[in-house]
DNA sequence: CCCGACATTGCACGCCTGTGCATCAGGTTC
DNA sequence: GAACCTGATGCACAGGCGTGCAATGTCGGG
């Protein structure tokens, strides 16, 4: 009936207690799991707090503990399918094991990394997990002085009190490569972006790698930002080549989406027939009618898990650790069925 | 050299002012706008802040302050072009008014949307923006009386201190039936997901009326989730009929992939020779060439800004407000040139 | 030289919580 | 009945910050 407390701030421990009658220790103990508290007290609070809506003020709790139960997701880009699906996937499983992310947007440059770095320690986040750009080191000793654990996900500097994730990426372009030569490609092309990713690079390594060993050089068409626009130029860049490939992967499945419609709808090709495209990640529409995409599929729960099981871990000492994980291969339709 | 302080918290105020030789409020006050500090003492607590990597501590200072920065995302299936394109936007637009985003995933289930405000609400969050699933009236206002605004997308309820961004999907629908009718449609259908979203409903709403004013009754697919998948469905379904559609309304550009994906690839039909399709979000896949799809834009940077306006506005009474934005149309090939 | 205006600085308090310590009630054992 | 143990409870403090208030120092004007 007469429903005080309607200010502006929210409801604190100390309203409870005086609706309830008791002390404001006995309300932070009532939520505090372990700690001493009678059945009957503990039966007040909680009907004075449900009847004022109140909760635990996280930032309050953070202050004394030493976690804030906060993780901060560094990422540029999110408006792309792999991306999202990671990012999907990184706060299920932070949510599941009690934590929370808070998404920080970049533009890819370093400024905005460390403008993003420097928020998240204001905010006291447990720990960072950097999804795209690159801290320096000089960064990452700010963090880790900050108390403030760094995940890279597909990079390769491994610095103190930090975890590197990574796929097995050169050994997925290699088979890429194996398995274009087992369809018989004679001339086997490899489609690229411009972005200086380490595990883009690790992916074109490995194809380079085994058609080398056979004696052969691939046709390589490398320019551009990772988007699907980016894989129909490459695409017809390749197929107004004098010799014009047979087979082609392409370091992402969004250039590959790219790439398949510049030889369906341009040059009227026909995949698997004329062409064979591998690609890579796994996207949803990999699997979608119009591309049927034969591909490596990215582990983003496996990734997630990595992430999170070595957060909720100790604080590991300074070594830095590497958690390697791999592709496995999706077989669809836009490689000819030999090759499998 | 020397580096001491390497314990395990992070560094405070304290110790920038011990390293500086002033007192911890001078530090306060060099990082708070506004304050009254000489350009001596600041340049000095610049310098011990630097040496150290301070960084005012967000959460302490959310105690404080009416406002603690954060606001929450509270979305489902993020891995989701639209929504993952719309949280994009979001978190951009709140980054540049200075404040964080949290993400918060639910399962679109009423309980876990309650979970989700409950934790918003523990972490003393400025705002909720709920981009799917809906809480209740007690629990919108539980928010309310913790002093947490509600932002509600696309939904039709509305409630004391909250604000309401819909688009103006009936006149969506009823333009969709018109062009239809206009390209000659005999046998204009309209495939949609059983998701009850009231978006979705509206579209199909306006898209009945127009068809209704005009005696025609169009032929309806309308059951699963809202996902490429359904689409395929929904397309075969449609297409297995006596009377085949020659124009189709799909309320979502999802839908509408996986409905030409079946025209093309499980029934031979050629898009817009032997069917027309008109989606609606424009997502990135509908500008693929696969595609080329006709359909309604949303106007995700416009949501964003109207969102983060609303938010950094005062804190407006207790009426709710309602802002409306329209979705233009785009037009691409997948619907007959006379259509325009 | 004196006085008022003004900028700067520090003390102390409040914000909200968790927790060590002391207190106290209640019950058990001899 | 006394000694003792146990569980519950409250006090007081810490944690990092912003800010009102008072004190100090500085400068200009008269």
């Amino acid at each position: 009936m007469g429903a005080e407390m309607l200010q502006k701030g929210a409801v604190s421990a100390r309203d409870v207690a005086l609706a309830a009658g008791v002390s404001r220790t006995a309300v932070s103990r009532t939520f505090t799991p372990g700690a001493s508290v009678s059945p009957a007290t503990r039966a007040k609070v909680i009907a004075a707090a449900d009847a004022l809506g109140y909760h635990v003020n996280n930032l309050a709790r953070g202050l004394t503990r030493a976690e804030s139960g906060i993780v901060a997701l560094i990422v540029a880009e999110l408006d792309t399918p792999y991306r999202s699906r990671l990012v999907s996937a990184l706060t299920d499983r932070l949510q599941t094991a009690g934590k929370v992310a808070m998404m920080i947007n970049t533009d890819r440059s370093d400024a905005s990394v460390e403008a993003a770095l420097k928020q998240a320690i204001g905010y006291r986040t447990d720990a960072a997990i950097v999804l795209s750009g690159m801290p320096d080191r000089a960064l990452a000793d700010m963090c880790l002085r900050n108390g403030l654990r760094l995940v890279l996900i597909n990079r390769d500097e491994a610095w103190p009190g930090t975890i590197r994730v990574r796929l097995d990426d050169e050994e997925a372009g290699a088979r890429a490569a194996r398995t274009l030569l087992r369809v018989g490609s004679e001339r086997p092309a490899l489609a690229s972006s411009a972005s200086a990713t380490a595990s883009l690079a690790a992916r074109a390594k490995g194809f380079r790698a085994v058609l080398a060993a056979e004696g052969v050089v691939p046709i390589e068409a490398v320019f551009g930002a990772t988007s699907y626009e980016t894989g129909l130029a490459l695409g017809t860049d390749l197929f107004s080549r004098e010799a014009r490939p047979d087979g082609i992967f392409c370091v992402t499945d969004l250039l590959a989406c790219g790439v398949i419609d510049a030889a369906r709808h341009r040059f009227n090709l026909r995949v698997p027939d004329d062409l064979s495209v591998i690609g890579f990640d796994d996207i949803p529409q990999a699997g979608w009618e119009a591309y049927g995409m034969t591909t490596f599929r990215q582990p983003v729960t496996a990734i997630a898990e990595a992430c999170v099981a070595w957060l909720s871990g100790p604080a590991a000492g300074t070594e830095a650790e590497t958690v390697r994980l791999s592709a496995e291969m999706v077989w669809r339709s836009s490689v000819a069925a030999s090759g499998r």
